[in-house]
DNA sequence: CGGGCCTCCCCT
DNA sequence: AGGGGAGGCCCG
């Protein structure tokens, strides 16, 4: 059986090289195939495009983290995903040099979870769910917050994109703040986002929440989002279509204890 | 409304 | 390989 090879993700990244950035590598994963731009210039230092199955990532050699990765989910995608175990095979990420990325050993007996942006329950085979392991998708998540209040946000939106037919998801972490912790040598988010855009309602919006153990979270527009984290993530809406904000659903708070 | 079961994140 | 917590969901 035909696979897409790493030696054509690496043949594509030259393509990017050499002019066809404004796309990015990976079009099919973006909203109106527009790569979004980094308005930080300390942020745009040492960035890595990655192109994977159903997602890709701008991967940051500075924080050793994505800072976003974006995909498009379909309905049939997320059934064959529900087929799919878990196999979890997390990796550092070889397409990356070693001075930019982060290994095992950052994250080992640091106290943060190895947090999915694309999420592991998205991915439709085993080749992509393979991928999903790189680190270059993960980032130090607070384990209490990605086991529960994330994971509840990523479950309704796989709710939301079967019901939508499909949804485009960006999801990354926001380096918000003066004192920023470290692992190792990655970089641990103050923050996390998650946007969701339905060409449908031609209509988007935002989880946003803290890196913390918390039920709260903002829900925020476009346009507020990417004023928060310096990146111009849906180049192709208006402004108008980045202030409207998708009604999302309501994550469930957690129980009280009693 | 309550209990049982399954799914979804992960960790050491 | 083994362990764990919480939310969703179905059923009575």
């Amino acid at each position: 059986m035909m696979q897409k090879t790493i030696a054509a993700a690496l043949l594509a990244c030259g393509l990017l090289a050499a002019g066809l950035a404004a796309a990015g590598d990976c079009p099919a994963h973006y909203v109106g195939g527009r790569l979004p731009e980094i308005h930080n210039q300390k942020m745009a230092a040492a960035t890595t495009e990655l192109c994977y199955g159903v997602f890709g990532v701008m991967h940051s050699g500075l924080t050793r983290t994505p800072l976003w990765s974006a995909e498009h989910l379909t309905a049939d995608n997320l059934a064959a995903a529900q087929d799919l175990s878990r196999e979890n095979s997390f990796h550092a990420e070889p397409q990356l040099p070693a001075g930019q990325r982060a290994e095992l050993s950052d994250y080992a007996r640091s106290g943060f979870d190895r947090g999915h942006m694309a999420p592991n329950g998205d991915m439709p085979d085993r080749a992509s769910q393979h991928q999903s392991f790189t680190l270059a998708n993960m980032v130090p998540q607070d384990g209490d917050n990605n086991r529960h209040i994330w994971a509840g946000i990523e479950g309704a939106v796989r709710k939301m994109a079967l019901k939508e037919g499909d949804l485009y998801v960006i999801t990354g972490p926001a380096f918000i703040g003066g004192k920023l912790q470290k692992i190792g040598k990655v970089l641990v988010p103050s923050h996390l986002y998650k946007v969701v855009y339905s060409p449908r309602q031609r209509a988007g919006a935002a989880f946003f929440i803290e890196n913390k153990s918390t039920t709260d979270y903002q829900v925020l527009s476009i346009a507020e989002l990417e004023s928060k984290i310096g990146i111009n993530l849906l180049p192709s809406l208006s402004a108008q279509q980045k202030d409207t904000v998708l009604r999302l659903p309501n994550i469930r708070q957690r129980k009280a204890k009693r």
